[in-house]
DNA sequence: TTTATTATTGCAACATAGTTGCAATAAATT
DNA sequence: AATTTATTGCAACTATGTTGCAATAATAAA
């Protein structure tokens, strides 16, 4: 289920991804709105914009949950099956718009795929 | 640091991966291992095994640790960067020989991806 | 505007996966 | 057989995320 009320809480959090252009980590988000939300309501409220299509959400190299802004997703249809990119460097990660070809695989129905990929970013890589 | 000694506990484990051609995750192992080893030594073990290049491994969906034997690692060099598929009816997950092709990305050196393809396998898609 | 309804929040406690320190044990070497 | 030290088991811990529940606040109704 996703946002009902427009409360405070949603507030903040829609902020942090309007400033930002980047994926944001769940523990990230938790650490910098310590003094403001409790990390539940942290970690609720990233839930409820999930289930909008306002953000969408992925794991990391190390099994950390990242969010970050859908494009042109709602509450019916997410379209965010893009591969991430996560600099090894500086850690931080973005979503890529390059799509990735599957190839089919005989005998079995794919469903979806994730990709991470890892490398310098293009801060990190001068 | 990999193996040094060749102990039970090593045994024991590598037994479970001569015995399965698929990969098993690490709970999976601490589970089914229980009355013969601590759960610490299963994870001390498998890390070893993957340093040595015996075992490799990757996160699954939910970021769960699964290991897989290697082919044809060393304990210098892993030659694992294939992609997983795990199929979302039964959670088998195998190792897929198939080579996915990283397009360049821009200003960005790629060093590693992690592909994890999901969808029914061969026995769950008939 | 006031009151009523109920979605949302904060808190504490919990769950799960994996890690660490350390004393006891057991491979390997002498 | 004695010595060395890598490995193990145990308990306690860490980190990320979740749940139940009473208090609070957003919205609707009066
Ligand atoms: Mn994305
Ligand atoms: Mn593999
Ligand atoms: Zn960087
Ligand atoms: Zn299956």
């Amino acid at each position: 289920m996703g946002i009902i009320r427009k409360t405070r809480s949603i507030e903040i959090l829609l902020t942090e991804f309007k400033n930002s252009g980047y994926a944001i980590s769940a523990i990230e988000l938790t650490k910098r709105l310590d003094e403001k939300l409790n990390k539940t309501t942290v970690y609720r409220v990233l839930d409820k914009l999930e289930d909008d299509g306002i953000l969408h959400s992925f794991l990391d190299k190390k099994g950390i949950k990242w969010y970050a802004k859908c494009n042109n997703c709602t509450h019916t249809k997410h379209f965010d099956a893009h591969p991430h990119f996560q600099c090894i460097r500086c850690g931080k990660v973005d979503c890529l718009t390059i799509d990735i070809h599957i190839p089919k695989i005989p005998n079995r129905e794919i469903t979806v795929s994730q990709i991470l990929i890892q490398g310098k970013c293009e801060s990190c890589s001068i």
